[in-house]
RNA sequence: GGCCCCUUCGUCUAGCGGUUAGGACGCGGCCCUCUCACGGCUGAAACACGGGUUCGAUUCCCGUAGGGGUCACCA
């Protein structure tokens, strides 16, 4: 956060046109490594297929994301854009600068890196706001979660602020318990939204205003065509294995032809040549030829806007600097990216934000998480699968970012160190057993009476009282190593609970056999004359009991446990005669010395 | 199909030109031990393939293969 609040080396009144000049006189490479352009450094991390070829005989300026080569004109770079550029190669893992070869660890080497890349206007700051925007069509998504756990940490990371959008423009689709389920969710994994959720539906008009401007302005237009036009130049399209795209048939038509009265639409009038290249802070730069987009469409011919003109005047009415999403998005941005630019044309002050796609959850099958998949929403991993929300946090976070070989972190580690350099670019399989195991770290370290609280609702009516919390509560250090999820949990904590006489499971019924009917006696005799009942005492009295009988204490336990708790799997046994009590041990001890015969 | 992205043990990952390729989950073995867990030790297990560049490639470049994403008046 101190190195956003570094003082810009350029002045910080240059106009848009002054900053473009400066910008072609430190070309984004030099500035982002801090050496000549030339440095070998620079060449090093150039992904396959993403290096930009100049064309020879022009000059191709780097505006750092439109190469113009046409006009060999450069679109104007806004001192905003100039930020929000070190921005984003502060962000750059794949940066080619020299801070990538530094041996520090992964937070020294962030902390380097916003240091010497940061830049703002006036010395001013220019906080990191970032945003999660789920569509409310049904529960929090794990994928979701994730993104909105990577949006929140980064900006927690920076000290900046995490906002919530719904994005319910499609009001078929979303529901008010959709809203709440995904609040919940957010609620329960402890990630918490700044400001006021917005509510992308209830900006309808400001989509439409903006809509209008670039209307207005020339780089929006009407278009006439109908659905049914539409559709059979698709099929044409499809027929001819030619890509299916609007053509662009009423961009250059004169308004005057359209049919009187009839419905529009308005779309982008999008640019044609040339290219548009991302510095994607996970995927690292992207390109696409402008020639593969097409003019789509902004407002509806009811004059609703469409989702990539909300999203973009949403993010820049929020104020967003960072566009932290899902892979599946990244065409998107190329999409999205142009409208902003024309904004940022016709009135300024509409930055590029930094993009980081990160790669998508796949199920154990390698595709897309879906339905099919089984548990998909958090909802499901809480209610059933018993999952903590610390080890969904961890676990999540762990998806697709690592630091080290450490596995375990806190909520406040995890913001320490958490930072969009070390998130993979490779999608990852969701592995329920990894997730498992880390929830069994997190319930053994989890508070007793926390863990009662959520174990008594499925233990019957008998848990949830005072006395029954109290009891789950001191079990509770003795229950917790043996159990990975919270269904486990109860399970182990069952035979605190049950009604004598006890119902045996088929293991612990073979092992009371008539021998062990007969030692359970000695032991009842035993333990009824003690005077002390604790898990020591009860130790120190079996134990000598056991070596009095010549018995390994295996072979008097093993019963024992069986006729305590119907099981033959147990806490220790002394811990299971100390929970249960004097009275209750020996009651469950004499039921089974005594009945026998109607048992095998 | 067009475009875009990805590729280290089965899975999640570390790795930033020279390593016995490390850790975690899962799996096997041993120890601990009253059962089951926990814990400790230990074993098997990976650089998709082919070309470059380099004295030297898991690491950089190109290609192939495979996987994924995306192509609406949905978001």
């Amino acid at each position: 956060m101190k190195a956003i609040d570094t003082p810009a080396p350029q002045g910080g009144g240059a106009t848009r046109q002054q900053q473009a000049a400066g910008d072609r006189r430190h070309p984004p490479a030099g500035v982002r490594s801090g050496k000549p352009a030339g440095d070998p450094g620079n060449q090093r991390h150039r992904q396959p297929g993403r290096t930009v070829k100049p064309c020879s005989g022009q000059e191709t300026v780097r505006t750092g994301d439109t190469i113009f080569r046409h006009a060999g004109q450069a679109q104007p770079l806004s001192p905003m854009r100039v930020l929000q550029r070190s921005n984003g190669i502060v962000t750059d893992h794949r940066n080619r600068g020299p801070l990538r070869n530094c041996h520090e660890n992964g937070l020294e080497r962030t902390e380097a890196r916003m240091a010497s890349g940061s830049v703002t206007q006036s010395g001013s700051a220019r906080p990191v706001v970032t945003r999660f925007a789920p569509s409310p069509t049904g529960f929090l998504h794990i994928g979701g979660a994730r993104t909105a756990l990577f949006n929140w940490l980064f900006a927690h990371h920076h000290g900046g602020k995490a906002l919530l959008r719904i994005e319910d423009t499609d009001l078929k689709r979303s529901t008010p318990e959709a809203i709440a389920a995904i609040l919940d969710g957010l609620d329960w994994l402890g990630l918490s939204f700044d400001g006021e959720t917005v509510f992308q539906s209830e900006r309808a008009s400001r989509h439409a205003e903006v809509a209008q401007r670039l209307l207005d302005n020339g780089h929006a237009y009407r278009c006439y065509a109908t659905t049914e036009e539409l559709e059979q130049m698709r099929a044409e399209q499809r027929a001819a294995k030619q890509p299916l795209r609007y053509d662009g048939r009423w961009r250059d038509r004169d308004p005057a032809e359209a049919p009187e009265g009839a419905p529009f639409v308005v779309r982008l009038k999008a640019p044609q040549d040339g290219e548009t290249v991302i510095e994607d802070a996970v995927q690292g730069q992207v390109t696409v030829r402008n020639a593969e987009l097409d003019d789509f469409v902004l407002l509806r011919a009811d004059g609703t806007p469409t989702y990539m003109l909300a999203v973009v005047v949403d993010d820049h009415d929020m104020g967003v600097t960072h566009v932290i999403r899902g892979d599946d998005h990244l065409n998107n941005a190329f999409r999205q990216l142009p409208i902003m630019r024309a904004m940022d044309q016709i009135e300024g002050g509409w930055p590029d934000p930094v993009y980081a796609h990160i790669p998508l959850i796949h199920g154990s099958d390698g595709a897309k998480m879906s339905k099919r998949h089984g548990a998909t929403g958090v909802d499901a991993y809480r209610d059933e699968l018993g999952i903590l929300p610390e080890a969904l946090f961890n676990y999540l976070l762990r998806l697709g970012w690592g630091h080290g070989d450490k596995e375990q972190f806190t909520r406040d580690e995890a913001v320490a160190l958490f930072d969009l350099a070390n998130v993979g670019r490779s999608p990852s399989r969701f592995d329920l057993k990894k997730l498992q195991n880390m929830n069994g770290h997190y319930i053994r370290e989890a508070g007793d009476a926390r863990l009662a609280q959520l174990v008594a609702p499925q233990l019957g009516s008998d848990a949830g009282g005072e006395a029954g919390l109290d009891l789950l509560t001191s079990a509770m250090p003795v229950l917790k190593p043996r159990a990975k999820d919270v269904a486990e949990l109860a399970d182990g904590a069952r035979f605190l609970f049950v009604q004598r006489p006890l119902p045996l499971s088929e293991k612990a019924a073979t092992l009371l056999d008539d021998t062990a009917r007969t030692l359970l006696r000695e032991i009842a005799d035993r333990l009824r004359d003690s005077d002390v009942w604790t898990t020591d005492s009860l130790e120190t009295d079996l134990k000598s009991l056991a070596e009095q009988q010549g018995l390994g204490l295996g072979k008097l336990a093993q019963p024992l446990r069986a006729a305590l708790t119907g099981q033959t799997t147990s806490p220790g046994i002394f811990d299971v005669l100390a929970l249960l009590g004097r009275a209750e041990s020996l009651a469950r001890i004499d039921d089974q010395a005594a009945n026998g015969h109607n048992q095998a």
